[in-house]
This record gives structure tokens, C-alpha cells and sequence, in this order.
DNA sequence: AATGAATGAGGCTTCATTCAT
DNA sequence: CATGAATGAAGCCTCATTCAT
């Protein structure tokens, strides 16, 4: 289907991803496509060769993020400790962008059929990794895979509300929160988890 | 200096701080001047004769907030009970946009010396809610005042991440974090809380 | 409905319009928003304030002549001469735009809802005229109010093709088609009329 | 100097004309390079290297054209019926694009020194053949050559208005604007016949 | 010689801001 | 004071053209 790219457009293609991402990890999505190719030291033009819209180039990127997370999910769902498996999942979501958060994950492409579709299926992979977790009693009963799925970018925003955040500020509040999710001490909830999909 | 508006101008002022509000709450800061007057019943030029500039009607909505803040943080800073007191303090600030988050008011006018003078006052105000129920074993020994003021918005912010949330789903977020706080069930932090000033 | 603009506003739409016109005429449809701008004197952005489209634009001008142009078939509705007044009108509707040709009035905006209805009424109007000049004799038994419709641009656009015509040349090629419509000397066509529609 | 091509590149370059010619008749002149190569089946590069610049392209099939038509007239010159001959012409003229109309043969390469060569030699073939139809009273004796080079387009510009024409309705135009030639019911021209040159 | 990747100028459009009414 | 018209910078995207493979 896709035969391989040439060479260089290939390197190309991997400075353009690796600059949008940086791009809108420090800016947001408004990120202009001019700043991102300057970043990757192309012509604009050239983005767009790769990419047809600015959407297509958010969503190439939410997608390669996605699949290394259900990759990670993956990874983890038979390890022998599904509580230190479940909090390991949600530090390799949070690691993936150390500069600002990877909030775009759920905020943009809402609509894109891949991105609902690869969405589902990390979904699910996050289901697995809870459900065992609960089971072994690891978190709380009544915290769901949808939860974590929500909870999994706090860290990395909460800390970059902080100004000169020293780089790895996330990981104070996915502890935090990680203890909200354990048995012990936990409250009831005020409201029912909500469903997989809206 | 400030005189007090003619009766008109603060009506319009109150309606089209209302009116921004509701837009960015609900399309992000990047919603259209155009559109916040549309919204407010006035002319586009009124909205400029109010605030100079898009960023100088962001901090006057923040700092109307934070003053709301304040101002809660205050009265219940005697509280009976130091722990409800505290959560009471981070739902009012949750409750404060129910729609979306109030993330802006972190991310909005970094630089603004009012801002960060009320940004100050409200740090100080939450230091002292968190003392306090830090005294008294409501919440774990090692969170700050900081923490709860990086804290705040999170439940929002992860609760607009499903597509068509309940209202109230921030709350369940928010239940979640709160235990997180507490002391039973706490587990080591592994960074340090942040600086007050970055 | 659309109540009166301001006097400047005014002003600069009929600027803007003729700017357009002339341009469009000169270059074709593909003529630059900037360039018109230029032409009229006023910043690219106004042109957007008065039509949102650049084919909000042609098709203001589109309705515009082709009001003028129905508006002048009644007139000529009811002449003495049936003969004369299709020619008349047919002049009328040459002289619109001696500059190149007015052809985009029939290129543009196939779809437009306005257009269309617009258009049926200048194809009916014409359909008027010719009936009566065909029931007079002043023109072939064959030809049909599309026909006219169609072959209503050809002097002006014919005429472009000279290099350095002079302003009237189109006057000899509505001179020579119209000769082609009269009954002296028809010879059989080879195709019939087409549709009203299509 | 043109030493022959090699067998595939005189291949590409058929391929290539045709293709660009049907691409112009659909799309008109703006019809894209991209386009173009992918109808030849062949490199966006390989057209630049068949013709230097998309204008160098549009010339080189507007040479190919007027060259066909000069060739055509060049029989039709000494035949047995005059009037019957440049009616032919006409008619191959138009029958060269039957979508669209080869008005851009006139609107492009005003300025080109071999267009303009070429286009010379046309106008004096046209100028024989109408000298001739004229001394036989074919046609009135007030058009000339230069008139027919100008009206040769109409046909096809005409019925190309009409939205979804059958394909031979140009016939009908051709019909009608021939018998505004002929000598029965001519009446005198206002504007006198153009120059060869301008 | 052929290919298709890269480039950047230029086109349409949006929007914060200024200014005449 | 309020209004909404005008402006131009900036954003996304297209496309002729150049160039490395």
C-alpha cells in the first residue's frame, strides 16, 4: 500500500512529526504550520506534502501516540503486578510529553473515524490493565478503565500550570492522584463512572 | 482614579464580562471578540472602550474569579472542620465553570503584575486552608498549598475530556483527587512540591 | 431587512463592486481578491466585510447585471417594433460590461440558489421578446429564447480576441449574429434548441 | 538543432499534449501541472522537461492546433465550392475541442513570438479562403478573414453555457452565426472589420 | 532521462484593533 | 459614549517550478 518512503523524505517526515509535537506540546494546537516547519527546518510546502491539512498532521500524531500506548497497555496486561502495571501504564502515558501535556489526545480530531477507532481500541487495553488491577484489589472498586483514561493526561497539565516546573513535576501529582485510586481510604464517589463512549 | 462607571457602561461592562465568560468557557480563548460582543448584545468597538486589549479582558475575568476565590478561601479559612473546609474550598473553585475549566486562569496572562499579585493572594489564601488541615490530619504531610492551587482545576479539565459529560461528572474527578490528599493510604511523593513563584 | 448602509460603507461597496467588475472583466474570475482591493482603494479585509466569499462577490455582481438586464427585457416587452426591441436588448446587454466579455455571468455560480432563480427569470424575459419577434417574422421560425440567452455574450467575448480592439468592434458581431437570426436566408439547423434547464 | 527524441520521450510528449489539452478543455487554463502528468500517466518532472514552463506547454498546444487548422484550410483552398469550403473550415475548427472551446488558442501567448507567427500565417489562410467565398457570393461582401479568425471560437463558447449541452450543440451556433455571413438579409456593418494586427 | 520531493510565492479568509460616524 | 466599518497581519492551503535521487 504505502511503499517506503524515499530517504529523505522519510528523515523529513520524521523531523515534521517530531517538530508538531514540540510545537504544540509548548503552544497548543493553534501552533502555526509556519513555526513547525521552520522547527523542522523545512519548507512549508513540504508539510504539506506529508500531510494534507493541519488535521491530518494532528491526527498522524495522536495516532503514533495512541498505538505506543496500546502497545505499553499491551505490554503490561500479564505483568505480575497488575497495581505496579496499571501506575507503570500511566507514567508511560505521562512520559510521552514531558513539555506540557498530551491534552490534544482527547481535545482534537473528535470527529476522525482512525482516531475514534485506535481511541477504542486503547480504551479497552486500559479496561484490561484496571480490571485486573481491581481484582487484585490494587485500586478501589469503583474507579473504572474510562477513569484512568480521563486521569491519565492530569499530570503533566496540572504541572504545567507551574511556571518553571522542574522537568519531571508530573510525577509528584501522578502519585498523588495514583493514591486516589488505591482502596484504601477511599471515599464514595458522588457520581457514576461514565460510559465508554460519551 | 477609577471613577464609578455611568449606570449604562457598568451594565455593559457586568454583560459583557458574562458573556466572555460563557464564550471562552465554552469555545476556549481563542473564541472572537466578534462573537463575545455578539454574544453580550453590544457594539464590537464597546468591548475595546472596556478593556483595551483580548489579553486585558482575560485578566479581569481571572481576577474577578480569584477574587471570588479569595473571598471563599477566606470565609473558610475559621471553619469548624479544616478538611470539609478544604474541599469545600476546591469544589467552589470547580464549581466556578461548570462548563469546560477555568484552565485559563493558570494559562492566560503569565506576565501580568496584577495578575500574579492576585495569583499571590490566593496562593497565600490556600496555603493557609492547607495548613491547616494539614495540622489536623485531614490531609497527608506532604502536600502544600501549592499543590491544592495546581490541583483545582484538574476535575474540570479531566471531566472535559468526555465527549458529552454529565454536569456534575467533575465532581466524581474531584472525589478521586481529594483522596488522593488524604493521609490514609499516602505513599511517598516523589518530587518535591514546587516553589510558590515557580 | 437590509437597512440602508452607512454613507462611507456605501461608498466603498460600489467602489468596491465597480473594482470588481473591472477586474473580473479584464482577468477573469481568478482575478485576486488584493488586486480588486487595490483597485477600489480600500484594504482586502473590507472586501470580506461586505461579502464574506469571493463568490459572495461575483455573484452580487452576477445578480446585478442580470436585474439590469430583465429589468430592461420588460422594458422592451411591449416596443412597437418586436424586432428592434430584442436587437435593442441585446445591445443593452453587450454594452454592460465593453471591456472583455460578460461571460462569468454564465460561468459562475452554477449552483447559487439566487443565481438560478435569477437566471430563469432572464431566460423567461428573453423568452418574451423572442416569441413576439418570431410571431412578427423579425426573426427565424427556428431560434428560441435560449438560444439568445447563449449567444447573448458571444460579440463581446468575440471581440476580445482582437488585440487592440476598438471599444465598439463588439457592435459588428452582434451586427453579423443577428443577421444569423433573421429569417432571410435561414438555412436548417442542425441541432435543436436545447432545454430551458439543461 | 531538434535533433529527434528518443522513442519514449517522443512517447511522453504525445501523452502529454493530449493530456494536457483534454485537462484544458475540462478545467480551462487553470487546470494544475499535477493534474496533468497524472492524466499523461507520467512525472510532474517530466513535463518541465518537455516544456520549460506551464505557458511554453499551453503555446506549444496552441501551435499544434493552429497548425492543424492552417493545414486544413490549405485543402480546403481549392475547392470546388467555396462557401461550402470555409463552412468546412469552420466546422473543423470547432470540431477540434468538441468539450469546452479552444478560446484559449486567442487568450493565451498574446505576446509569443512563434504564436504570433503562426496565428499570422492563419489569418492569411482564413483570408483566402473567405477572399474566395466572398468574390462568389457565398458570403457578404463586407466580412473578412479577420472576422472569421474572431467568430471561429463562438460556436463552442456559446453552447459551452448551456450546463449539460450534447455534444454537437455547437453545430446549431456554427449554423446560425454562418448564415449571419451569408450575403441573403445582410445588413450593413456599424463598426468597421478589424485589422489583421490590431 | 524520469521521478516525485521540496520550496516559497501567492491566494482566500479570519480577527484583533483602530477610527469615523 | 456606542457603534460598526476599515484595516492589515497572520493563518491555511495550492501550485508552478527546481532539484536530489
Amino acid at each position: 500500500m504505502t511503499r517506503p518512503l524515499r530517504a529523505d523524505a522519510a528523515r523529513n517526515r520524521r523531523l515534521l512529526l517530531a517538530a508538531a509535537a514540540d510545537e504544540f506540546a509548548e503552544r497548543g494546537l493553534e501552533a502555526s504550520i509556519a513555526d513547525i516547519a521552520r522547527r523542522a527546518g523545512i519548507g512549508k510546502g513540504t508539510v504539506f506534502r506529508h500531510f494534507a491539512t493541519k488535521e491530518d498532521l494532528i491526527a498522524a500524531i495522536v495516532l503514533d501516540r495512541v498505538e505506543v500506548l496500546i502497545e505499553a497497555g499491551h505490554d503490561l496486561a500479564a505483568a505480575a503486578d497488575p497495581g505496579a502495571a496499571l501506575r507503570e501504564f500511566m507514567t508511560v502515558a505521562a512520559e510521552q510529553r514531558q513539555q506540557r501535556d498530551l491534552s490534544f489526545l482527547h481535545e482534537a480530531n473528535a470527529g476522525r473515524e482512525e482516531v475514534s477507532r485506535v481511541q477504542t481500541r486503547l480504551r479497552e487495553t486500559i479496561d484490561a490493565l484496571v480490571d485486573r488491577a481491581r481484582d487484585q484489589g490494587a485500586v478501589r472498586a469503583d474507579v473504572t478503565g474510562t477513569d484512568v483514561f480521563l486521569l491519565m493526561c492530569a499530570p503533566n497539565h496540572v504541572a504545567g500550570y507551574q511556571p518553571d516546573a522542574p522537568p519531571d513535576l508530573w510525577r509528584r501529582y501522578l502519585a498523588i492522584i495514583f493514591d486516589g485510586l488505591r482502596p484504601e481510604g477511599a471515599h464514595p464517589l458522588p457520581q457514576p463512572a461514565p460510559d465508554a463512549r460519551g
